[in-house]
This record gives C-alpha cells, sequence and structure tokens, in this order.
DNA sequence: TTGCACATGCTAAAATATTAGCATCTTATC
DNA sequence: GATAAGATGCTAATATTTTAGCATGTGCAA
C-alpha cells in the first residue's frame, strides 16, 4: 500500500485520514467532531467508505456503529510521512530535521538527555564498526 | 499565512508546493517535469496561478519566463510540517520522532556524532539551569 | 416486545478542482 | 527590424470532490 500522504487522495480525505491516524481508531461521530469546517454527519460517512474502498481504512462493528482505523500500521505510515518531510524541507538531511525538531520546541534537560541517549544506542545497535 | 500543509489546498496543490519547496524556485517547464501523472502545460500554469492568488507563491520575471518561489520561507513550512508530523503519528513526541528518525535510514556513525553534538548543544543554549 | 434513538445503505445534486485550447505578447536571433 | 520559438492571459469544458437527504436496519430500554 502506498503511503497515503503521496497517494491520490483529496483534501478531505487526507483530513481525516490524519486525524485517525492521530487518535488511533474512530466512530463517524468522533471524526465528525474533529474535522474543522465541520461538515454533516453523511458527509463523513460518505468519505469514510471511500477511504476503505480504496483500502485506507477498514472498521470493525462496535455495537450498531462502526469503529474504522487505517490499514497500514501507524509507525510505518509516520515513517513515510516524516520521510517525505526530510526530503522536502531539509535536503534528505537527518541532521537539519533533528537540528529543526530541537530548536523548535520548548523541550526539557530531561528529555534531552533521553535524545542522547537515544543516539548512544543507535551508535551501538546501528552499524557496528 | 496559514501552514499549506493544513490549508485548504487540493491534491496537485499541495504537490505542486512540495515540489517547489523541494527545488526552491522553478519554472513552469521545471514544475511540469516534476510532477507525476504530469498534466498539461497549461494546467501547470493555471496551478501555478492559484497558488499565487491564495498568496502561497510569487513569480518574478526571467528573461521571458516566469519563475515561481514559495512566500513562505523554507524553514518555517518545513517546521510547521514537521510539527503535524509529531502530533499525528509521534503522540507530540520529539523523541519518538527522533527514535524513527534515526532508526529508519542507513545512517552513518558521523552523522550520529553530529547529532550528538546538536543535543549537547541544545542542552546548553536552551534553558540553562 | 415494542418503540425510540441512532446507526447505516443508497442516490443524486451542488461546488470545486482539473484540464485544455486559442489568442496574444515577449525575447533572442538572423 | 522581421521572424520564429516559446512564453503568458484568458475562457470554457470536463472530471472529481464534496455535500446532503431519504429510506432502511439495528441495538437498548421501558
Amino acid at each position: 500500500m502506498e503511503d497515503y500522504r503521496t497517494a491520490k487522495l483529496s483534501r478531505r480525505e487526507r483530513q481525516i485520514m490524519d486525524i485517525i491516524y492521530q487518535h488511533g481508531q474512530m466512530s463517524v461521530a468522533d471524526v465528525l467532531e474533529n474535522l474543522p469546517d465541520a461538515p454533516s454527519y453523511s458527509t463523513v460517512r460518505a468519505l469514510l467508505r471511500i477511504l476503505e474502498e480504496k483500502g485506507h481504512l477498514t472498521h470493525q462493528k462496535d455495537g450498531p456503529r462502526y469503529i474504522y482505523c487505517p490499514t497500514q500500521p501507524r509507525h510505518q505510515a509516520g515513517r513515510s510521512a516524516l520521510k517525505q518531510i526530510v526530503q522536502t524541507f531539509f535536503d534528505k538531511s537527518i541532521e537539519q530535521t533533528v537540528a529543526a525538531l530541537v530548536s523548535d520546541a520548548e523541550i526539557s534537560e530531561e528529555e534531552l538527555n533521553r535524545l542522547s541517549q537515544l543516539i548512544e544506542q543507535a551508535k551501538k545497535g546501528g552499524s557496528p564498526s
């Protein structure tokens, strides 16, 4: 399955995919609540149906209602999305990207320490010299 | 100006913005070359005009042709895009995001070292204890 | 079990995005 | 300066997206 962010999705379809990835799984009503410029209930249902037809979502029943969730695992979709950002805005450089990440937010000393550990681990695990 | 990735852009419009951010600035012909499922020249021109009307692009003349470039600086657009990814796929956690970044690619020892330095710098510069 | 609240299935209209074509203008060359 | 190559300005048709409405089915509570 192709990354949904490069797939041929319309504006609304992409919005909905983002929202569902953010929340994990959602009912129609849940999606409607979180959708900016919210359209009607019917509209959301139509879009969810289309996304399911295209293979990006599945649903299961929860009592009388459908619960939708992505077919592609979140971490996998996240990596694809990240990869595209790195390519589009940061010259394919992981370094530049991380620089933007750590400079942007108000990041605690503690989190920075965990980041250091993360890098150290990567050094050991990644490609042993 | 709102982040173009959350703005009400159509599929093609977003594709074009991504391509232009990746390359910096482009003529109509340049965009056409880099656009998947390439439409006609006229089509690309129409889209560029629309994006300019919406305020996402400007153009300047280079001899007989227009050169388009984004109105929002690249680094700024990149941060907005990153922020959205972090929120959508990584529970707003910078740590999770960096973890995905360093585990994903084939990353050299050298680059990991530079990342370490980056973090160290952030520790000093960010919020002094 | 009966009815109400609330869900889905299906169909079709309205709005928007996508596309192309022709006329016109501009630049570089001969 | 005349001309050809190649650019833009404008207009309009086509395709897709977005939307809503009505009929029907399902689960929970009185």
